[in-house]
Formats: C-alpha cells, structure tokens, sequence
DNA sequence: TTATGGATCTTCT
DNA sequence: GAAGATCCATAAA
C-alpha cells in the first residue's frame, strides 16, 4: 500500500479496514520519544448492528468520537486501570471502529521497555492495553486525526495477502460473541494469544 | 445519588 | 486457571 492510499482505505467497509490494517506502522511521538511497532492483529467493531461495540444503542458522551470522521483516534479507559485504542472506520455518524490488539515493535523499543517495565520483546505490546502503555497512549489522543496528527498516527508499512490473515471470534466481549472480526497475522509471534 | 460491570493485565497457585 | 487491582460511564432509583 502506498502512503496515499490510507484515506481510501478508509472508506471501505470496518472488517476491510480491520484486514487492511494488519501490517500498517502504528506511531506516537510524546515527549520527543517517537514508538512505533507493526500493527499485527485488530478488532472491528459496528455499533449499530453489533451489541459488544461500546457504540451500540445510541451516541453518548463516551462514544461520541466513534460517531466522527474516520480516521479520528478512539480511546477509552477500562477496568479502572488501562487504556484502549481504535481508530474511527465508516462515514461520519455510524459508530464504527477499529481495535488496535497487538503490535510488533519497530522503533523507540527501549522507551517502550521502560514504559513497561519489561525487556521481552513479545510481551511489550501483546494486548491492546499492553501497547497503549508501550506507545503512552492516553486520553491525549482521543479526538487526533491519525492521518494528520504528529502525536498518533498510521502509514503504511507492509502488505500482507489474504493467506497470511487469520480470523476468528472476538476476545473479552460478553455479546454478539459469534462474530469472526477479530483478524491477525497467521504465524506471527507478537499476537496476543 | 448509588450500583454495576467492563473491547485487560499481572501475579499467584 | 483464578483472582485482584481500581476507575468511570451508564442505568436505575
């Protein structure tokens, strides 16, 4: 994929935007420290016909960002302790995202060691709140346009063809858990599970 | 105003 | 494999 082709990417359908996705470079720059890892697994969330998107039912003060332009960076806090990243998929007022699950670190690894307080490797961004905390994604973030921000944004790194993607049914989620949206890089070691 | 449970991670057994 | 950590948006009252 070429750098230009991202916006259009955007338009396409969220589990095409979830697939495409999978080995773009996911970047923050916070503090002069610039992270950046392979974005190896996600999850699509669409809120109005998907009960386990935070979007579901109506628009709130917490979701409203998932109703805005795609592109714009979704982030929410959860279980009192850790941080989420989306990025916003469909046109402006449908709810929909992408989750950010697992990355390959790339650059900045050693800022993320000590964001972490860990030096494996495999372990540093595993989850999707274990990358936030690598990549100090936070609060700050929500809102950017992660085609334009300096603080968070995405380009386009590797392609990866249909037989090295893998799917299946989403984690953590308590409904609508038949759905395969969640989609990975077969093979690779820095998925979560 | 209060109660509830969640798109998780780590540590312990 | 199970539990604890610990905040906050939402729904119910």
């Amino acid at each position: 994929m070429k750098k230009n082709q991202l916006k259009s990417l955007l338009r396409e359908s969220t589990l095409d935007v979830a697939r495409g996705l999978l080995g773009c470079r996911l970047i923050t720059r916070v503090h002069g420290a610039e992270t950046s890892g392979m974005i190896v697994e996600v999850e699509g969330y669409h809120g109005t016909l998907d009960e386990a998107a935070h979007s579901f039912g109506r628009r709130t003060r917490r979701n409203d960002i998932m109703f805005g332009r795609p592109g714009f960076c979704y982030v929410y806090f959860i279980y009192g302790m850790h941080y989420c990243a989306n990025i916003v998929t469909e046109e402006e007022g449908t709810g929909a995202a992408v989750l950010f699950r697992a990355l390959e670190p790339l650059t900045g690894i050693e800022e993320m060691q000590k964001r972490r307080g860990l030096t494996e490797p495999k372990k540093l961004c595993s989850g999707p709140a274990k990358l936030c905390e690598a990549l100090a994604i936070d609060r700050q973030m929500l809102g950017e346009d992660m085609l334009s921000s300096q603080l968070i944004s995405i380009e386009p790194y590797t392609d990866f063809d249909d037989s090295h993607i893998g799917k299946s049914k989403r984690i953590g989620i308590s409904k609508a858990q038949h759905l395969e949206w969640r989609f990975f890089v077969r093979g690779n070691g820095f998925v979560s599970r």
